[in-house]
Order: C-alpha cells, then sequence, then structure tokens
DNA sequence: GATTGATTCATACAAACGTTTGAAATAGTC
DNA sequence: GACTATTTCAAACGTTTGTATGAATCAATC
C-alpha cells in the first residue's frame, strides 16, 4: 500500500530537518519509518528525490495550515498588518502541525538548494503578495518599489529571527527569564515597533506593557 | 612547521561554512590545505576538534575586525545606535576578510553545537552589551529587562536578515534590480526604522529617498 | 486457484568516510 | 655527523554510506 511512501516522507522530513540532507542516513529514515531499507529507492528512486518529496510535502501542508483570515475589504490596513504579523507568529509556533514543516522550509531558504524555488514560488511568494498588499494601502505612494521591499523585510526579519534564533535568545537573556517570551507579546511589540516605524502608530515606548 | 595547522584551519573553514560539518569530508580539506590526509588526526586529533579550532579562529579574527568606534561619552545616544548599525552591516558585508568567518558563525548559531556557546559569550555578547548600553540610554528607565531585549533583537534581527536571506530576497525581487541594494542604504534604512518605532526619529515614509 | 503486477525483504556491492599505522623525511641539539 | 623529537607521507584499516539485485510476499483479476 502507498501508506509506506507516506512514512518515508515523514520520517525523512523529520531527520532531514533535525540533522540536514548530509547527516541524514537512509538507514536511519527507514528505521524510523518502519521500512525496509531498499523501500527509498523504490519509491523515491533516490535520496534527493526523498528529499524533494519532504520538502515540497511541507510546503503543500503548511500551504492549507493557519490560512491568513479572509479580512473583509474595509477592514482597516492597520489592523490586517496586525493580523499578519500575528498569522507569521501562529504559522511558526503552532504546536498542531509537525515541527519539521517550517525547519525543513527554512532549512532550505538559508542554504538553497534545488528545492528552494519551488519554496519560494508557492509559498514564500503568496506571503509576500500578501504583505505588499497591505503596504500599498498602508504606504504613501511615492515611495520607490525598493523601499516598500525593505519595510516589508524589517518586518518579515524580526519575526523570522525570534524563531530562527531562539537558541541565542535563550543563552543571552538566560538568567532573566528561563521561560520563553509568549507568543503574543511578540506579536505585539513587533507590531507596534512596525507600525511606529511607519509612522502609523505610537512609538513602543509610549505606552506601557500591553498586559 | 606549524604553518601547516594554520592552512589546515582555513581550509577547513572555507569548506565547514560552505557546506556544513557533515557534507565537508577531510580528503577535501586536506586537498585544499595542500596537506596529507593523515595531517588533521596529527594537528587536531579528530575532525570534530579541526571544526572547534577553526570556529575558535573565526571568531578571534572578527573580534578585532572592523571594531566599534571608540565613540566619545558625549555622543547622543541616537548617533551612537545609527553607528552600532552602520557598523553590524559592515562586519557582515566586508569583503576584506574572508568570508567564512562570519559564514561559520552564523551556522553555529542557526544550528547550535558544542561550539556555540563561546561563539556567543565572546563575539555575541559584546555587541549585545553595546547595543543595550545604548539603548539604557535612549530608552525611558521605566521599560521592562524584556520590553528593552525585544527592541534589541528587532534591531538586529532586521540586519541578520539581510544577510540571511539573501538569497530568497534575490530570488523576490529578482526582476526590479538584480544589483544588491547598496549597503548603505541598507543600514539607513534600518537605522531610520528603528529610530521611528522607538520615537527616536520620524517615520521612514516622512522623508524621501536619503540619497 | 493460477497468473500477474506491485511491494517488501534480506543481502550484497562498490565507493567514500574518519581514523590508524609505521616508515620516511625534516628540524633542532649536542 | 650522530641522536632525538617533530612533522609528513603513502598505505591500509574497519565502518558507514547510497544504491542495486533477486527472491519472497502480497493484492487483485481472471
Amino acid at each position: 500500500m502507498d501508506d509506506t511512501k507516506q512514512r518515508l516522507i515523514n520520517a525523512a522530513g523529520e531527520i532531514f530537518a533535525d540533522k540536514g540532507y548530509e547527516a541524514a542516513s537512509i538507514r536511519d529514515i527507514c528505521q524510523r519509518a518502519d521500512a525496509n531499507l531498499a523501500a527509498v529507492n523504490y519509491h523515491f528512486g533516490e535520496k534527493r528525490q526523498l528529499y524533494v518529496a519532504a520538502v515540497r510535502h511541507a510546503q503543500c501542508c503548511r500551504q492549507e495550515d493557519i490560512p491568513f483570515p479572509d479580512w473583509p475589504a474595509e477592514m482597516p490596513a492597520v489592523e490586517r498588518l496586525r493580523a499578519f504579523i500575528e498569522t507569521m507568529f501562529a504559522r511558526m509556533l503552532a504546536g498542531d502541525r509537525p515541527r519539521w514543516h517550517l525547519e525543513i522550509m527554512l532549512r532550505e531558504l538559508a542554504r538553497p538548494t534545488e528545492a528552494c524555488a519551488t519554496v519560494v514560488e508557492d509559498y514564500i511568494r503568496p506571503m509576500a503578495d500578501k504583505l505588499r498588499s497591505i503596504l500599498l494601502d498602508l504606504l504613501p505612494e511615492q515611495l520607490t518599489e525598493q523601499q516598500r521591499w525593505m519595510i516589508g523585510f524589517s518586518i518579515v526579519g524580526q519575526i523570522l529571527f525570534y524563531y530562527v534564533h531562539q537558541p541565542i535568545i535563550r543563552l543571552l537573556i538566560g538568567h532573566v527569564g528561563i521561560e520563553p517570551i509568549p507568543l503574543d507579546q511578540l506579536a505585539d511589540h513587533v507590531a507596534r515597533f512596525t507600525l511606529a516605524a511607519i509612522g502609523a502608530g505610537p512609538s513602543v515606548i509610549a505606552t506601557g506593557s500591553p498586559s
């Protein structure tokens, strides 16, 4: 039955995301998938194709997963930006879906291989378009394309940092609080930081803690 | 002569930074270093120790490299923050030092191994302290520790994004301009974005292009 | 129930890996 | 120049790697 193929993709995804492509061995993958060693070559031909299949599976799942809310057209751009940031945070830290979906894609984005282009086009591009449509409404028209891109990157850069560099954050502020900063506080901070930066809200130091 | 040891570290650094620890083979490293295959085990004992030596060497070099200017005490905090951002960008994109120095450390920060703690303490911590001392002057005292950290992360997150995710930036805005965005424009954008966010400057949309 | 096609399995293969070894070569000291 | 310690070298070690093979098992059709 085709179930083996799916088990292989899941096991491979976990191990690839955890250890990287080279360090992941077919034997480890097959063992975790309860499959025979030859299963990979039978179903996927070679290791590389299994990796590509895992990346594709991850991006497919993530697309349906936590969709951006279908906000009404009359929703103010400021609110839509805030919702965008919250959704992106939720996508990164949502615990209901396997963590490797995101991790394997982030690996691909940081060190692109042949599977990178499809990740960008099918997963990143829609998010970028969504963000840009918000910024088009939010920002004055006379800004250059490059300026709009840079503002977008400033937003996404903040969000990604908290995910990708979580280990360093722990090491740095370790003694302050072992607890990771709660998700909603992060989203709120980034939203206020960004809105203040583009002149659509008070500065982050204007008000106290939102709690 | 001890020259071989240094050649091995340099060759290993380049290959580790490029392909990662597992994918880098001792044979490739020794060939690039013009050293015998057994040289690694003679000088470092094992592959892992060679990797650690390469990371250590990178962080040592980077420390002297492009130091933060010794700004006078009376320099306004706003100016110091701008200088901090510019120096960090310069550190990332400076072409005079080998690129692998930074890359191997960023790899370590994204996927920590045993060498990570020393990178954080010896390289990241001083930068974090510098930034925090600026923010202490710049921000009102009643902010919580956590809020100050988050503002710092928002700054560093922006800067890192432009380096780590350069390939995706190219793919996304490819048709707009093949040329990468100039370094000084990036630094200026992040500085203005940040200063506006914390209420220490006009919003990024307030003025036109700085050029 | 025999036949066929798809899937699983144990096993084998050659190549590449990190590591070891002992002899050659080199450098330094008396 | 003889002696010692350090460094290099070619060759081999035992594993592990990805991949290939052919028989065994299973599912389905007739």
